[in-house]
DNA sequence: CTGAAAGCGCTAACAA
DNA sequence: TTGTTAGCGCTTTCAG
């Protein structure tokens, strides 16, 4: 059968101490004597002792591992936002869970009551939108969230994002100041909020204070992809679109491979700008101009704010808003 | 405090029956009279109970969880490869602990390491290369561990890849018959088997059968980014090299973009083609020729084998090859 | 079909 | 500085 594993009883017998103490070598506990703490180190290493984690898990209520719910790992701006959450849980000796949720609703509620039943200590959520039934499990749910990328119209829970209406205004206004009458605003689903009263609200205000008047005609509604943006092409011309802010890399990669593909020129027939400054923007030809936002960072500083909320630290602030730029790069004039 | 977390003891004394009652209605077994099934189910739900994953991993030694060891998740794919294996696992009822290696072998060991510790009942493995004291850490391993998209030389351990020698010398017999007599070979390290032993032989295979001379300037040996693409073009331009087999998709745009920022036009002057079909390929000017490999069948049919191997089933072939192609784009004739 | 009881491997008071 | 002793919440024989 299985190599019998050994366990802390079989070390505290070895080196002739209790169990109790070998759990205190263990766990770096400073009260044990070097000498009983070297003879129970011999003892570990001699056995090739390793400590249980599901068993500390257990007796200790901490398991040292938290749940990442993700759309898709396969989008590189939720991805972005992963490794700055691993790499930072990492450095707090936590292990990740990671789940994608394709952003459907009932899997993420789904998702979530299995990471609570592993008993995970803290939850990273990303996604869009946070349904009724979902705002629900989380209030139920006593261990800490925290939001990244990802906003909270009702202002409570804990959360990392930049300022997307204030970006998506500037953005605008560039695009306005270039001369562009008609700005296209190019979206994922206007049901959330991220895009409906943030993004949507500062492609308002920038018309607004241009003098224009809103079209809804200029307003696309999408799913974030490549080929969604594509397909856009003929839709753009006939509204007389000479310009676009988008909410998604690749959605604006499509765009823009759409509009270059019906014989337009980027950016002098059509300018660009996009959301996300993931490494897409630089890989496609013309460059894309972005928004710039870091990505890494509100993983990683979500997951800083985690581990605060786990170790009751007070926090000072919970809804933290990182710093967006607009970077300039071939797209735009 | 913390509110009570309701136990299985507490719906056993609510239900007036014994734990190992409630236990076998929350495991689905069916040796329970159905009135008693009703009454246990019934307490249940009133009292919102939760089976506590933990405890039910510490009794029955099986955490329903798998780790997943992969480079990067940042790198589209790897990511691809992740999103297949999450799906599958959780077809299977499994979770996944992702972690990033950065295919750094001491990390790669002591991440090894902390997925045992937390019991994990299987491991998907990432990499380009497994150093000797991983694979003895693998030895070592009780649990079932397999390789996705990561040759093994010694051809002992559960894997899932396509045959990159035969893909390659197709590719590179294709560049070949368009009249390129100086093709570049560029991957990753060729301290990785799969580039060393596989690729790079199938490469060396078709010149052989065109009878073309076999000239190491034209191997090139770089990492894996798009910026290490891009500044190779003075040094493929100084060997003469009008077209180019390239390992990763990243790399073969920033190749691609360096050319053709250099004034050369791709495919008339320089031809390409690249290994992973992801949609990058696409996303590029022109679109890029590629080997094509299923990337999320490869994660999709580790994670499947993986589970096979869990449950102890009998598996015909342990190192599977998947169906590899070629997909002629924009960037060669 | 159901229950009693013995752990799983470790932590955490509490004593000493 | 060290040991004793309860559990943590669940599964799993073994009886009945």
């Amino acid at each position: 059968m299985d190599k019998q594993t050994v366990t802390i009883y079989d070390v505290a017998r070895e080196a002739d101490v209790s169990m109790a103490t070998v759990s205190r070598v263990v766990n770096g506990n400073p009260n044990v004597k070097p000498a009983t703490r070297k003879k129970v180190l011999d003892v570990i290493e001699r056995l090739d002792y390793r400590p249980n984690a599901v068993a500390r898990g257990l007796a200790s209520k901490k398991t040292t591992t938290v749940g990442v719910i993700i759309p898709d790992v396969t989008n590189i701006y939720f991805s972005a936002l992963a490794r700055g959450i691993d790499d930072i849980a990492m450095m707090y000796k936590y292990n990740i869970i990671l789940t994608n949720s394709d952003e459907n609703g009932r899997k993420e509620v789904q998702v979530l009551n299995t990471l609570m039943a592993k008993q995970v200590d803290g939850i990273v959520f990303m996604g869009n939108d946070i349904s009724e039934e979902l705002r629900k499990e989380f209030d139920r749910a006593k261990t800490p969230i925290v939001l990244a990328g990802c906003v909270d119209e009702q202002g409570v829970m804990p959360s990392v994002n930049i300022d997307y209406a204030a970006a998506v205004e500037e953005a605008v206004k560039n695009l306005i100041d270039h001369g562009n009458q008609r700005v296209a605003f190019i979206s994922g689903s206007l049901d959330y909020p991220i895009n409906r009263d943030y993004r949507l609200k500062g492609y308002k205000q920038a018309l607004k204070k241009a003098g224009i008047r809103y079209d809804d005609k200029l307003v696309f509604e999408t799913d974030y992809s490549y080929k969604a943006g594509q397909l856009l092409q003929p839709a753009l011309q006939s509204v007389n679109a000479t310009a676009a802010i988008i909410g998604d890399d690749e959605l604006a990669a499509g765009v823009m491979n759409g509009v270059t593909d019906a014989g337009l020129k980027v950016p002098d027939d059509f300018e660009i700008i996009t959301s996300n400054d993931t490494k897409l923007t630089e890989m496609v030809r013309p460059k894309m101009s972005s928004i710039t936002q870091p990505l890494y960072d509100i993983g990683a500083v979500a997951m800083r704010l985690l581990t605060k909320l786990m170790s009751s630290e007070t926090v000072d602030d919970k809804t933290v808003l990182l710093p967006y730029g607009l970077m300039k790069r071939a797209s735009t004039h």
